[in-house]
DNA sequence: TTTCCACCTTAGAATTACTCCAAGTTTGGA
DNA sequence: TCCAAACTTGGAGTAATTCTAAGGTGGAAA
């Protein structure tokens, strides 16, 4: 196993506790459920949706319930524990559980999405800081569009640059 | 009417002008339908959903149907006229056609949701559409904090920074 | 360790946002 | 004016999320 591997994997970990410690700080329950769906939340660099957590977590535990799941998501959004990104077009809700600064980008057409560091965020930070007056805790950056893949083929589609 | 005003509804004009001419460019017809919720959308500050536009159009156009008001948004959207801000919590998109760069301020504390203009975001919608390779369509920049006041209460509450 | 209850999970129905479709209507160029 | 392509409409259909009621369980207190 290489360097880069272990440090990934010391984030992943770092994150699970998180994950968990926001929970029982809110005095909620750590039901095997709930740790179930923080170490997928925390060990994947997709941005799942609330029904791929579930189809994720299901083999595990078979009786599992969407509402449970939607119960967890909910709980962890309201603490502050993972980011809600909407509006991927495809009407559906991606939970992201990696809090450092960064941009999203999501596809419209593909319902893909991916990170996107970016150094410009840091200034945007910065400045929002500097100007607003506010404490800032936290940021939530999505960028929507369409992807190269899915540009090319819009335009084979309507050949109208 | 003084002078500020005079000045919105000019901005307001403007925007419905260029929402207008965005649709005839793209060689799409200019029905009453489509004016209608290009006048509306340019004409408030709020941030629509495709619900409440269909409200709000449904008076005047009683034939009006949601279909088209998804297709017109949906066209409004691809040609980059309007922005679509997904996530809000709420499971709806909102639409927006200020297309001047800002971010979104919401304070944990007092919810409380403001917008504050910021050279700064057209130099990361530079950035962004430089080094993604997306075609950008819309953006959704939101900065989780608390706001002056609410910091001042909290420093009141618990004296430890 | 045992008890107990408030909180949690579950299955399925209900709700909501959005999309698709076929038929009738309208726009805008010729 | 005429007409083909594009648009609108209403309703049915799809998918994500929320709600509800009944049964189960984590973990603090005894």
């Amino acid at each position: 196993m290489n360097e880069v591997l272990v440090r990934v994997s010391s984030e992943a970990q770092q994150r699970e506790a998180r994950l968990l410690q926001a929970l029982r700080d809110a005095g909620l329950r750590l039901t095997p459920q709930r740790r179930a769906i923080c170490h997928y939340l925390a060990h994947t660099d997709a941005h799942p949706t609330a029904q791929q957590i579930f189809a994720a977590v299901k083999p595990e535990f078979p009786s599992l319930s969407l509402a449970t799941v939607y119960n967890t998501l909910d709980a962890l959004v309201r603490l502050g524990a993972v980011h809600a990104l909407g509006g991927a077009g495809d009407g559906a809700i991606h939970y992201d559980a990696d809090l450092r600064p960064h941009v999203n980008l999501a596809c419209l057409q593909c319902h893909r999405m991916v990170d996107l560091p970016c150094e410009a965020v840091a200034d945007l930070n910065r400045r929002v800081t500097a100007e607003s007056g506010y404490r800032i805790l936290g940021a939530r950056l999505v960028y929507y569009g369409l992807c190269p893949d899915c540009q090319r083929t819009a335009r084979e589609a309507s050949p109208t640059p």
